[in-house]
DNA sequence: CTGTTAGCGCCTTCAG
DNA sequence: CTGAAGGCGCTAACAG
C-alpha cells in the first residue's frame, strides 16, 4: 500500500531481510554493517532504482544539503564566473545550490530569502552588502552561514569573500593618472543600482584628487548603455580625455561611441574598462581593464561557508587582490 | 524541548490557544476558519516570525515545491535569456528552481538528474535532446512533467518548446545563398558536443547544396574561439566569401579575424552570426543574424509544465519560428 | 554487527 | 467551523 511509486528504505528492508536502520546505513555508508550485507543492499538497491528522499532526511537530520546562493543578475560573466567556481566546490561536496537572481532589487531577495529558509539551507550566500536591515538583523540571528561576496567590508553578518572596490578604483585611477591623462570621465550602472560601481567611482575620484564627470546610462543592455552613455559624454562639451566605464562591456560600447564620434583610441581618447572579461581580448584594441579574481572569489566562499558549517573554521573575513592589466586603449599622454 | 530553533506550527497553536490544523489551515488561506481566528493567528505568525518547514510539507503532500532546470552554461546569454523567462514564470506561482549547469556533458547530467529526483520535484526542465538512453527511459517512466527546451522534435520524454535548428540553419543559407554567396565556410562549437549547431550545419548545407568548410575551435571562451577558428579558416587555401558562425559571440571573434586579416566586411567578406544577442547591435558592423525567440520559449516552456502538472493540458510540443536579421556583414554579390 | 523505538513538522482524513 | 488521529520516509539514540 505504497502512496508513490518510489521504492523507499523499508521496502529494501523487507526484500533484503533486514531491518531499516540497516539498509540506511549501508547506504550512507556508515558503519555498522556486515560487508557481505551491505553489498547485497547497494546492489538491490541500485536494482530497484532506489532513490534517498532528501525531504524526508532533511526532516529527520533538521538540515539540508541545499544551499542558497543570491546574485544580482545572469546576464553578466561575473557573477557566470563567481557561480562557476563555487557551485563545483559545492557539487564535489555534496550540495545542491538554489539560485536565485535579484535584478538589483532588494524586495525580491528579501522575498527570496524567506522562500529559502523555509527549506532549511545549509547556508546562504549573498551578492553585496546592500540587503534589507530586517533581512540582515534576521541573518544575523540565523545558525546557518551567511557569505557576503564580491565586495568587501570589515563588518559582514558572518563570512565575507570579496574584493575592495574602492581600492580597485584608486589604484586604477592612479595608474592612468600617471599616464598623464587629466579629464577623466565615467560610465555608471545602467540602472543607478550598483554600489559597488559607485565605490569603485569614488576610488577614482581620489586617484585624480576631482569629481569626475559621469554618464548614468537609463537602462537596458550593458552594450547599448555604453554606446548611449559614450555619446552623451563626448556630445557634451567636457571633452574628457578618457573615460572609465562600469566594466568591460559597457566599455566596448564607450569604444564604439568613440569611433562613430570619428575619435581614435587610444591616439584621441583613452577607454578604461573593469573585470578583465575574456571579452576584452578580442575587441579591436586590447582594453586597459583591471582583473578582478572571480572563479577564486566563487572557490574560496564555498570552502569558507563549508568550513564554517563543519564547525572547522571561525569567521572568514578576506578581501582578494585584482590585478591591473594595462592595455592598448590607453597610452602615456603627450 | 524543541530541537531547532524554528517557530513550528504546533508553537503557534498552543499560543493562540487553538488546534495545529486550526493554524495551518488559517497559514495556507485554506476555509474553515473563522475571520477573527485568522486574523489573529496570521498576526501572530508575523510576530513569531513563523517560516513554514518546506521539506515537512513536501514529505506530507508527497511533492514539493521545487522545479529543477538544467542549462549546459551560465555563460551564454541565450540559456540566460530562457532562464529569465523560465525562472520569472515558475517564482510566480510559487515554485523555486534548482539550477544546474552541465557543461555539456551527459555524465553530469546523468548525476545531477539522480540527485534532483531525490528532492520529489514538481517537474524537471532539460536544455536540447542529447541524454543518457538509460535516463531517458526513466524520466518516460517518471510520473512528473519534463520539459525539453531549445531543440525541437516531434518525439519529447513529455514536453517540448523548442526551434527547429536545421530549419534555421536552412533559412539563414539560403537567405544569404541568394545575396549570391558561393564560397560558404562554417564555424563550430569550441567543445564538439553542440549537436544543436551541427544541424544548423546541417540546414546550411542543405541551403548551399553542398558541405561547408568547418572550422572547430579546440575550446576556451566563445570569442577566442571564434577569432582562433576565424583565422584558421582565412589561412586555409579555401578562401570563403562568407563566414557562417555557431553564434553571435563567434562571430565577433570571426569578425576581428577579418580585420585583423586585413579583409574588409562586407566588402571582402562576409559574417554571419546566429541568436541574435544584443552584442550584435554596438559591432562596428551590425551583425547578419538570426534571432532566436529565447525568453519567450522559457516562459511557455515554464506555463507548459505548470499546466501539464496541475492537469490541465495534455502533452505540448511547440516548435517556435526565429526572425532573420539582415545586417551590414552580408551584402549582395557581383 | 543489527534491530527497535520514537519523532522530525506538516497535512490528509475523518469526526464532531 | 474546529479538532484528533495517523502517517509521509528517514535517521538518532538506545538497546541487544
Amino acid at each position: 500500500m505504497k502512496r508513490s511509486s518510489h521504492t523507499r528504505i523499508v521496502d529494501l528492508a523487507r526484500e533484503a531481510g533486514v531491518s531499516a536502520m540497516t539498509v540506511s546505513r549501508a547506504l550512507r555508508g556508515i558503519d555498522g554493517v556486515s560487508d557481505a550485507k551491505r553489498a547485497e543492499i547497494l546492489a538491490l538497491a541500485k536494482e530497484r532504482k532506489y532513490l534517498p528522499d532528501l525531504s524526508a532526511r532533511s526532516m529527520a537530520v533538521a538540515n539540508s544539503e541545499l544551499v542558497g546562493i543570491s546574485v544580482p543578475t545572469l546576464f553578466n560573466d561575473v557573477f557566470a564566473d563567481i557561480l562557476s567556481g563555487m557551485r563545483g566546490t559545492f557539487r564535489n561536496a555534496g550540495f545542491s545550490s538554489l539560485v536565485e537572481t535579484t535584478e538589483y532589487d532588494m524586495a525580491v531577495e528579501n522575498e527570496w530569502i524567506e522562500r529559502l529558509l523555509s527549506w532549511r539551507p545549509a547556508g546562504l550566500v549573498l551578492t553585496g552588502f546592500d540587503h534589507d536591515p530586517r533581512i540582515r538583523e534576521r541573518l544575523l540571528q540565523a545558525t546557518i552561514p551567511v557569505v557576503e561576496v564580491w565586495d568587501w567590508r570589515p563588518d559582514p553578518i558572518d563570512i565575507c569573500v570579496g574584493i575592495d572596490h574602492y581600492e580597485a578604483g584608486r589604484q586604477l585611477g592612479a595608474y592612468v593618472r600617471d599616464l598623464g591623462y587629466r579629464r577623466p570621465a565615467f560610465i555608471g550602472a545602467p540602472f543607478g543600482r550598483d554600489t559597488r560601481a559607485e565605490r569603485r567611482l569614488n576610488g577614482l575620484c581620489a586617484a585624480f584628487e576631482m569629481e569626475l564627470a559621469v554618464s548614468r546610462p537609463a537602462e537596458g543592455n550593458a552594450f547599448e548603455a555604453g554606446l548611449a552613455a559614450g555619446r552623451a559624454l563626448l556630445s557634451a562639451d567636457l571633452s574628457p580625455d578618457v573615460i572609465f566605464c562600469l566594466n568591460d562591456h559597457i566599455a566596448f560600447g564607450a569604444l564604439s561611441a568613440c569611433t562613430l564620434a570619428g575619435l581614435a583610441v587610444p591616439d584621441d581618447i583613452g577607454v578604461v574598462g573593469f573585470n578583465g572579461l575574456p571579452l576584452a581580448s578580442v575587441l579591436p584594441v586590447a582594453l586597459t581593464t583591471m582583473k578582478t579574481p572571480r572563479r577564486d572569489m566563487g572557490i574560496m566562499a564555498a570552502r569558507a561557508l563549508l568550513a564554517r558549517r563543519n564547525g572547522i573554521s571561525d569567521r572568514v573575513v578576506r578581501c582578494l587582490e585584482c590585478v591591473l592589466v594595462p592595455g592598448a586603449t590607453t597610452r602615456p599622454q603627450r
